[in-house]
DNA sequence: ATTCTTGCAAAAGATTTGCAGGATG
DNA sequence: CATCCTGCAAATCTTTTGCAAGAAT
């Protein structure tokens, strides 16, 4: 997505549901739209920070509550604090390094395979599917061999 | 698994790592082994308090990291709080309805498939799968219906 | 102009930690 | 009896909230 299709689209959710567009929002969405990973709150902070103004701790919270409200991003607690993406419906599940905390998105239809044998269930329609890796990636895997 | 053989696999697994068995930690084995959900660590105090002698916030959390280090728990972050359960090493995944926060373990093998396929991988080794499901379940998917 | 948003500071809630006394092996 | 654990209270960390000032429509 290019910065200005993302503007559009940003401007667009907001509005239609009655909301105001402010900087604060803005640079928050520009934050995740550029982002390769989820970010936590702080992390969000931080790629602000860098740029002009602050934008306060609670505004940003704020915004991810209102993101979120919108569909537009999803919030995951893979770990002790929340991160955010951008919301995207794909099969990506997160592969976590347990060693050195890199995630690897990898994409696999099985969790479509497991979405459909669920909606075969009557008594539970799935909305949202989540699956978390916890693991060894390839460096830190080989470490542990190498001291074996 | 019976009290008899609970007591014997937590002394074992606390004994063989050089820890002492203590109250708190039987306490809270017990609550875990008792429970047929997860439970948070004020759910886990709440059902010591119906017992005897209560048992401190700290040392709860203590004991339960201590169980996770030694694998005999897991701890899981569905919610803004962390709850934990008996670890059990089978294919259950977690369906959590959306509106009265139900949550249904289902066991499913596609959770095996998923480990086969990664373990194909050359970058990464899976150790722990976790899927959490969000939806409706019956009760409340059929209140939705009606209102449309 | 009106009402929505923000910043700030304080509150709230969960989890962690330091330390002195008590229980365990 | 030496060391590990616990209880207590205070600290920490993330997230939420109330309120007055500032910004968006």
């Amino acid at each position: 997505m290019d910065a200005y299709h993302a503007a559009v689209e940003l401007d667009a959710a907001l509005r239609s549901h009655g909301h105001r567009v402010t900087r604060a929002r803005r640079e928050v969405w520009d934050v995740l739209v550029g982002a390769d990973e989820h970010l936590s709150a702080q992390g969000i902070l931080d790629r602000i920070d860098g740029g002009d103004a602050p934008i306060n701790e609670s505004s940003v919270y704020r915004t991810l509550a209102l993101f979120a409200e919108l569909g537009l991003v999803r919030e995951s607690r893979l770990d002790e604090t929340a991160t955010w993406e951008l919301f995207h419906d794909d099969a990506a599940i997160h592969l976590v390094c347990a060693d050195c905390a890199l995630v690897i998105h990898h994409d696999t239809d099985l969790v479509h395979d497991l979405r459909r044998a669920l909606e075969q269930r009557s008594d539970f329609s799935p909305v949202d599917i989540d699956v978390r890796v916890t693991g060894r990636c390839h460096n830190c895997a080989s470490v542990g061999t190498q001291m074996a």
